[in-house]
DNA sequence: CGGCTCAATTTGTGATCACTTGAGGGGATG
DNA sequence: CATCCCCTCAAGTGATCACAAATTGAGCCG
């Protein structure tokens, strides 16, 4: 199957890791449709394993609200209702404010110069309108940020909501028509130069929720 | 099979399931010690099940962060660090202050009354060193609080920090030497019956950290 | 008396299979 | 033409087994 070079930590990895984490990446990035029904045989030709893998990774993303198990066991990437999506959005803001703001004080030149980076890819990526692109980079801007803030469980508990809202975001920024680069990007870069606490507040609060506003505004 | 009479909810619950709401209550409530060892084979054997349903369980409740799975797939509770449980202690006052005034404006008497009761319960708890009673109740209190700020995914969020914290929070409040009634609940509800916002904010924040000054502090 | 080695045993992993249930389609009926 | 019913097949559940890895404890050597 997937011959293809594996990072050092997936090096043996067990099968149900494997799986898992293909899938839990697949889900975060919008690489799924709302709604789109999976099955523990079908997961399994996919990976080459048996079911019981498939089941295991499965039952580990239902878990963190990943996937959706209906009562007779059906398995399907959830449909968010508004309500579900506004909630989200919310511990959004609160969990990445107070991670910005606990990254902020251990916030050298040199992680600034690559979130610049990372931000620069994010812009192409809007460019060139690739949705899942778009998303995996932004991610990966916000990941880079909060992983200063030596918080491994709140870092953990805000991925779990990315994972959440991922079907649903690509549906959501592939109704962004704009091609502006991202602003809130560069207002939480400057907040961070000028270690300006509340600005930073902001501009991440400003960022996690906007893509909300063209659903509920 | 286990034909013992199950709660409603149970009634014709998988095998996977019911293992898991059964272990979830144990960690929870502080019943197991940090550190203790599972294996899959004797969950079945308890439960008298295969491991199968035992695995799934464990899966799951690993992925919530209820139980530590060492890299050669060996189960136990986690046995937290300082850092870990100062960082889950700020995940609960972040995500209970919200939830309590979310809960705020639709608090009405009945609800007050009803927390009214379920704290002489915690009191009685206390004044019996009924250390998994207290905190049973003690999350009773919490819960039906929140439960009244419609939102469930942040609720969900905050009873995930509460089964982190299960195996350690009997070690915590086992060194509560107090048997005075719960202080800070009575600001809570007192907040409550003046429609106190900041006030009621201050009380969840001092309630929900408190049990952690005599570690840190 | 303490540390090391090796083997027996315990334990998790993954495959396979029997069983049951629920979803979806096709046809008959009003 | 719509509705309802039944039937079939697909899909999840849980048990069992073979296998590999790790743990543990006994026995031995220093």
């Amino acid at each position: 199957m997937n011959l293809t070079a594996r990072s050092p930590q997936d090096a043996a990895a067990p099968a149900h890791d494997r799986v898992y984490r293909a899938l839990r990446t697949r889900i975060m990035h919008g690489e799924i449709t709302p709604g789109a029904a999976l099955t523990l045989r079908g997961i399994g030709r996919e990976f080459d394993v048996s079911m019981t893998p498939a089941r295991e990774a499965v039952r580990r993303l239902a878990a963190e609200g990943a996937l959706f198990l209906s009562s007779s066991g059906r398995v399907s990437t959830p449909e968010l209702t508004n309500e579900r999506i506004e909630e989200l959005a919310a511990l959004r803001a609160l969990l990445e404010v107070e991670l910005s703001s606990r990254a902020l004080p251990r916030a050298h030149m040199a992680l600034i110069d690559r979130l610049q980076m990372i931000n620069g890819t994010v812009a192409e990526m809007v460019t060139k309108r690739d949705a899942v692109g778009y998303i995996r980079t932004n991610l990966e801007f916000h990941r880079t940020l909060y992983l200063r803030a030596q918080a491994p469980a709140m870092l953990a508990m805000a991925e779990t909501v990315w994972l959440q809202l991922g079907p649903t975001m690509r549906a959501l920024y592939g109704r962004l028509r704009r091609t502006d680069p991202p602003q809130n990007h560069r207002l939480i870069i400057a907040a961070l130069k000028a270690g300006d606490e509340p600005g930073l507040r902001l501009a991440v609060r400003s960022d996690v929720t906007q893509g909300l506003r063209l659903l509920t505004g």
